[in-house]
RNA sequence: UGCGCCGUGGAGCAGCGGUUAGCUCGCCAGGCUCAUAACCUGGAGGUCGCAGGUUCGAUUCCUGUCGGCGCAACCA
């Protein structure tokens, strides 16, 4: 039996200190939609997540608020995952760095690195905040002092700590990026590591002394692994490693690791160099996305701008919005901002008067005309409209193309450019609410060609907003010959056989509801 | 200081060695009336930060310069 190709998709899990930001959930949206898009295109996807959660930080933010920290973790986990499942994060997976199958995993890892002779202790001396409880480097010390506790001095610390041996695996890395160039995408963010791999690596400290939280060192129990050597191994202990050894021979190698731009040499030079020395397969791809900034308040009332919680804007206008908003206006491999104003500007454009309208206007006419049913349907030529569209297959292909290589604004934009308003011009072409005076079956025939245009806008939308998506779908009854659930991005070039299209979009008042109410900006004229 | 990014019509962004520099918003004029005052057509508006260089030719490549910004080993 023929088994769908895998394809194992990865975000960088995050620090449970406080709840997810708008940052955070730019990363997440951005391979969400990548998952989805491989599931339609017949793969046997695996989309992980999950919290970053044997920290410093984390324990002492625990302790800050008189909780114990598994307990706090564990309370941190739900919220984020609540917020992934408001924004239809479509992940497989959450994995909590704290589970059992993570630190068995975690502890063999280390070990093998250990064997393989890669690992080392070594004395480890420096300048030790208090105020911090932390290592400070040169770079970090201003004039002597912690910057963020000036009054306090610093003192030098000297521990014995494990460091992994980085710098002996300069020539495999740079032979890695030479075998597989798309290694590190994009390309500045290769060039970068280029430059940096080329320059030469230091060894890293892998471990602490005398902290309880944590996972311990197999071969030193006093001795906690630190951070890196922590955190990226839930890559391969989520799907098995150390504890499910069939399922993760299914499942790694990664095809991607979508991560922030900051980390990417964690992922590029550090990673491999783990991966190599337990011996185990490089992962595909690592793809180090843009930041999302947000843009200087304006000089009005809302004067302090900070950034809000995801929360308030998927709460106040929904989901879908919100990732359309980020897909679209924000390169995923570059910077973007993210503006109240701009956020309603590309709402009321693209989503109510665009597509929304679209949708109201369509299913309005076919209420209005036809009583909500188009007969005749395979009778007809439905593939006028696409005279608006030119080289349809062509631009589907592309698209394809686009979404696969993570370019979702160019993609989102040509959907819109290309469909959407071919779409209206075809409507404003055939003026069927004209003809339908004088010419009903011209009438009838632009209808079912328009109804035909949602649907491929359905398909074509379906990874960027799903639910808005499958209303566009369900508007008719093509569910009754095309399953939703299945669609790929190529049927949107297979107009089904159905014999009838009928209106299935929920209607009170005769009407269509609004799919995306327009934001009112100024506020109402006069309010005597 | 090191590394990187940006500077394109009023605003926000694309673009990229070569026909009339694109898109969204805003503005002006017209059309249409099915639609969320929406949609369609047309228009005004840019010497593509500045100065050099490479080239038959640069917004697009190189150098310098001014201005804005990000990162810098454990914050996406």
């Amino acid at each position: 039996m023929s088994e769908a190709p895998r394809f194992y998709i990865t975000t960088a899990i995050d620090y449970p200190n406080s709840r997810p930001h708008i940052g955070t959930a730019f990363e997440k949206i951005g391979a969400d939609v990548q998952a989805r898009f491989q599931r339609m295109q017949g793969k046997s996807v695996h989309f992980q997540m999950g919290n970053d959660e044997n920290t410093i930080k984390v324990s002492q933010r625990a302790g800050e608020l008189g909780q114990d920290p598994q307990a706090y973790v564990n309370d941190m986990a739900q919220q984020f995952q609540a917020v992934w499942a408001a924004l239809k994060i479509s992940n497989d997976d959450f994995i909590q760095t704290t589970e059992e199958r993570h630190r068995i995993g975690c502890q063999k890892f280390i070990q093998a690195v250990y064997d393989a002779g890669d690992i080392y202790k070594k004395a480890y001396s420096s300048q030790y905040c208090d105020g911090c409880e932390e290592f400070k480097t040169e770079r970090d010390i201003v004039e002597g002092k912690c910057p963020n506790h000036p009054q306090r001095t610093l003192r030098v610390v000297e521990e014995e700590n494990y460091f992994f041996r980085l710098s002996a695996f300069q020539d495999r890395l740079l032979a890695l990026y030479q075998s597989q160039p798309d290694f590190i995408q994009p390309e500045t963010r290769r060039n970068e590591i280029l430059s940096l791999v080329t320059t030469g690596l230091q060894d890293v400290s892998i471990s602490r002394k005398g902290f309880d939280w944590g996972i311990k060192v197999p071969f030193d129990p006093e001795q906690t692994i630190y951070v890196w050597f922590d955190a990226l191994l839930n890559y391969i202990t989520a799907v098995g490693y150390g504890t499910d050894d069939e399922r993760f021979q299914r499942i790694w190698p990664a095809d991607f690791h979508v991560i922030g731009k900051d980390i990417t040499r964690f992922h590029c030079a550090l990673w491999p160099a783990m991966l190599m020395s337990a011996k185990l397969p490089m992962p595909k791809h690592v793809l180090g996305h843009g930041f999302v900034y947000f843009k200087g308040a304006k000089a009005s009332k809302s004067a302090a701008e900070k950034p809000r919680d995801p929360m308030d804007y998927i709460a106040e206008h929904g989901a879908e919005p919100f990732r359309y908003y980020f897909m679209r206006e924000c390169p995923f491999g570059g910077d973007g901002n993210f503006s109240e104003e701009r956020f309603i500007e590309v709402y009321n454009a693209d989503l109510a008067n665009n597509l929304g309208n679209l949708y109201s206007r369509t299913l309005t006419m076919c209420l209005k005309y036809f009583d909500g049913t188009l007969t005749g349907a395979l009778e007809t030529d439905r593939t006028a409209w696409v005279a608006e569209c030119p080289n349809f297959p062509q631009l589907v292909q592309d698209l394809g193309g686009l979404v696969g290589s993570f370019q979702y604004n160019v993609a989102l934009q040509k959907i819109w450019l290309e469909v959407l308003d071919a779409s209206n011009r075809y409507i404003q072409a055939t003026q069927p609410f004209r003809v339908i005076k004088t010419d009903p079956d011209a009438c009838r025939v632009a209808l079912l060609n328009v109804a035909e245009s949602m649907r491929v806008l359905a398909i074509l939308i379906k990874p960027f907003m799903p639910a808005t998506a499958e209303r566009f779908f369900r508007a008719f009854n093509w569910d009754d010959v095309q399953a939703w659930e299945t669609v790929s991005y190529a049927d949107a070039l297979v107009r089904p056989e159905l014999s009838e299209i009928q209106v299935r979009a929920q209607i009170s008042d005769g009407k269509p509801a609004p799919l995306f109410p327009k934001i009112e900006v100024e506020p109402p004229a006069t309010r005597s």
